[in-house]
DNA sequence: ATTTTAAGTCTGTTTACAAGACTTATTTTG
DNA sequence: CAAAATAAGTCTTGTAAACAGACTTAAAAT
C-alpha cells in the first residue's frame, strides 16, 4: 500500500506536514528563501535528483508555497518564488535552525545564525506575542481545543496542559 | 541507490530534518508531548505501521530526542519521554501549528491553538529574543553566516539578507 | 548551422512504507 | 495453576517513492 498522508489528520501539525513534510520539502523552501529560484540552480546546491525536484517543485505550487513564473528575459527558464503562505513558513526554518544549532551541531561548529537587524545581537530564543501585545515564553505557552475538537483529541490537550507542569516541559 | 540523508550537509536547517524529517518523525514527538508514552497508544492514536514505529522509536531514542524506559508497574512495558533535546522542539511544533492554522485548515476550523496562560489570550505571532533581551518580529530577523560557513553558502546568505528586503520578505 | 543550456521526462534499480501474520515475555483472568 | 490476553516488538510480502543517469524539447548562445 501507498505511504499513508495525514491530509484527513485532524491535528494541525499533522496537517501541515502532509503539505511540507515530505524528504526535500522544506529544502527546497529553504533555497527559495536564501534566493535560489532556478530548477538548475537548485539542483546544483541541494544534490537533489531531476525528478523528485519536479515533483516537490509541483507539490509546492500546487499548495500554494510557491508559484512559478516564466522569466521574461529567457523563455526557457522558470522561476519559483514564495506566496505568502510560503513567506510564512519563516518561523519554521528559524525554529529548526534554532533547534539545530543548539543540539544538532557541535559547539564549534558556526554556520548560521539568525540576527536582530536592530540591535546587531543574535537572537536567542522564540517567543510568542498574544493578541493583547504580551511577550511569553514559548515554553510557558499552553494549548486548547477549540470547537471543531473530537473529544479523543480534546481529552489528550486536557490532559497535557491542564497540569501546570505538562509533559512537554518534562 | 538509497535515500539521501542529509548529515553530512552544512546548512543546520538540512541537518535538523536529518533528524526529524523522516515521514512520521515528528508526529511522534508530537503524540510524546501531548501525554502519550506507550507503543501501543501511538499506534492506536496515529495509524502507524509497527515495524515503522519501531524504527522511528529506535531513531529518535539514538538521536537523543526521547528516552526508553521500562514501566516500573509493567516489566512488559515501555515509557518514552522527551529528553531536553526533545522538549526543545516545541518551538517548532509551535510554528508548525500556527502556520497551519494560518494557512493549511480552513478558517471554519477551530481545533487546537496556542495561549497564554498568564493572560488567557491566543498567541498571534511568533517572535525573537535577542540576547540583551530585544523582541523582534520574526520577519525582521536576518541570517548570517559564522566562520564554519563555506563560501558557497556565505554568498547565498549574504545576497539574501544584505538587502533591506531581502527575498524571504518578497 | 551547430552547440549549449533550461527544464524537464523516462527507465531501471533500490529503499522505504504498508498490512498483517507471527514471536516472546509478562500480566490478567477463570 | 492453566489459559487467555496484552505489550512490544520482529518478519514477510507487496507497492510507492527516491536514486542515478540517459533521453527529450524548446530556446538561447556561439
Amino acid at each position: 500500500m501507498s505511504k499513508k498522508r495525514f491530509s484527513h489528520h485532524e491535528c494541525p501539525v499533522a496537517r501541515s506536514l502532509d503539505q511540507i513534510g515530505d524528504w526535500w520539502t522544506l529544502l527546497v523552501v529553504r533555497e527559495v528563501m536564501y534566493g535560489v529560484h532556478q530548477f538548475n540552480e537548485m539542483r546544483a546546491s541541494l544534490g537533489i535528483s531531476r525528478a523528485v525536484l519536479t515533483t516537490r517543485l509541483a507539490e509546492l505550487t500546487e499548495n500554494g508555497i510557491l508559484q512559478r513564473l516564466s522569466d521574461p528575459t529567457d523563455r526557457r527558464a522558470a522561476q519559483y518564488h514564495l506566496t505568502q503562505k510560503g513567506v510564512d513558513l519563516w518561523p519554521v526554518i528559524i525554529a529548526l535552525l534554532n533547534w539545530s544549532n543548539q543540539h544538532v551541531l557541535s559547539d564549534s561548529e558556526d554556520v548560521v545564525k539568525p540576527f536582530n537587524p536592530a540591535s546587531g545581537q543574535p537572537i536567542k530564543a522564540l517567543c510568542a506575542r498574544d493578541t493583547a501585545g504580551n511577550i511569553t515564553p514559548l515554553n510557558q505557552m499552553v494549548l486548547r481545543t477549540g470547537t471543531s475538537a473530537t473529544p479523543h483529541l480534546r481529552r489528550r490537550i486536557e490532559k497535557a496542559f491542564s497540569t501546570p507542569t505538562g509533559s512537554n516541559r518534562r
